[in-house]
DNA sequence: CGGAGTGTCCCG
DNA sequence: CGGGACACTCCG
């Protein structure tokens, strides 16, 4: 266990009187700022953290099992619950019980040379669960009036890999490789069979959930045509206003 | 989530009163018996079963994360902590967040009909962790007087297979096969450098962690030289006792 | 380290 | 479901 950098935690036992063996447990922050509480530790860090699944004490955040809220006064807590964590603007991270790296077993199932490469440029401090789309199913958008924002559609050609994964789903798939991916976003280079039979191996994670897509030259035409029309018609508009 | 076979377990919401909203949860016994608090579970199920690290309210067990102990009277909780977990007769399990059966990925290497048979005769409902007896390292077994018992010698061609495993770790993996296994224990059919390069796929989880022994005819005959030796020494020193 | 405040547990 | 008996948190 491991504190993010900077931050330090210290464990006093305390050696008389009553609550003697008892221990206190202190946190200290970059700066050196000793931090005595949650909630002195929640004014600190603001609004954006969401500490609800953390124990000051053993300094873990457990995901789902200690339910304890303690949400200052407004006990509209139940009504929030659930909501907080899908609210942060991380994305779901795997559900074991520390916030920190974790080793992780590297299987071998390729040539040595592509392993490799795909550790080098794949780094990323936040392990996604393999289909982890699948959290945000039944989950929908709405705008400050409590309306539905409505979804996308997909060209038929977008075909999803995985598990019955929605039209949102592989939405979520493609925006958050296109938001995170340094490199070219292309879809999944193995075939749908070998990647459903064995998923956490043949898929590649730093791909969305989709067949990768050949776009012929006539694709890129017609689109350049569809933009074109768009440009007119806008144009046309613009001068019948004026 | 599931629970032991025959077990149900059971969440009423309160409709009225102060603490209208509130949940209480019940569990029943395959027999139809009502729990309505650990106490009473412990009660049922006895010493044998380690209740320390679950959650009565939420019916999931939590390694290491909520410390909380309402040990009846007796403070002294504190200095049995960390024990308790190590004197269970249970092997160690792995350390992830249910107590009850979880899925894992197969890892297919082999030819499909050995790894079948191996599902078929190995299923074990507690997974145990690959190198479990490491956890045993460093701790005694000691006789009522607190004096240390001696642990056993092996002979020289059982070799162990393992990350650094000690002479007793050795005699605890196979005391653990002979407790457990149906089948015959024979130690590991893969080579120690192949198990070494990737454990969790290579090892064989209802073997010990030695490599397999040749033991040829020779072997056989004299060890049984050694017992009618044995046999005829007691024989001797029982007619001199008459 | 004490202790008020607040929460949970367990059983009637 | 109420409520006494804890246990823990947080701040002086």
């Amino acid at each position: 266990m491991s504190l993010p950098p900077g931050w330090k935690r210290e464990e006093v036992v305390r050696q008389s009187g009553l609550s003697a063996g008892k221990t206190d447990v202190y946190y200290f922050t970059p700066d050196g700022k000793k931090i005595r509480s949650k909630p002195q530790l929640a004014r600190i860090l603001g609004e954006a953290f969401d500490l609800s699944a953390f124990d000051f004490r053993t300094g873990r955040t457990v995901y789902s099992a200690c339910r304890k809220s303690k949400r200052q006064k407004g006990s509209s807590y139940d009504f929030a619950r659930g909501v907080r964590h899908d609210a942060s603007l991380v994305l779901p991270i795997r559900q074991t019980a520390s916030i920190f790296k974790q080793p992780v077993t590297v299987i071998k199932n390729r040539s040595e040379s592509k392993s490799k490469a795909e550790l080098k440029h794949g780094i990323q401090d936040q392990p996604k669960q393999i289909f982890w789309e699948k959290r945000l199913q039944g989950l929908r958008a709405c705008d400050s009036n409590e309306e539905v924002i409505p979804s996308m559609e997909l060209p038929k050609q977008v075909q999803s890999i995985g598990p019955e994964l929605t039209t949102e789903n592989v939405l979520q798939s493609i925006s958050a490789a296109l938001h995170i991916n340094t490199g070219p976003v292309v879809g999944q280079g193995a075939s749908k069979q070998v990647i459903l039979k064995n998923p956490s191996i043949n898929m590649d994670t730093q791909q969305p959930h989709i067949q990768q897509i050949l776009v012929s030259s006539d694709d890129i035409h017609r689109q350049e045509q569809r933009v074109q029309l768009a440009r007119q018609k806008l144009q046309d508009l613009i001068q019948t206003l004026e």
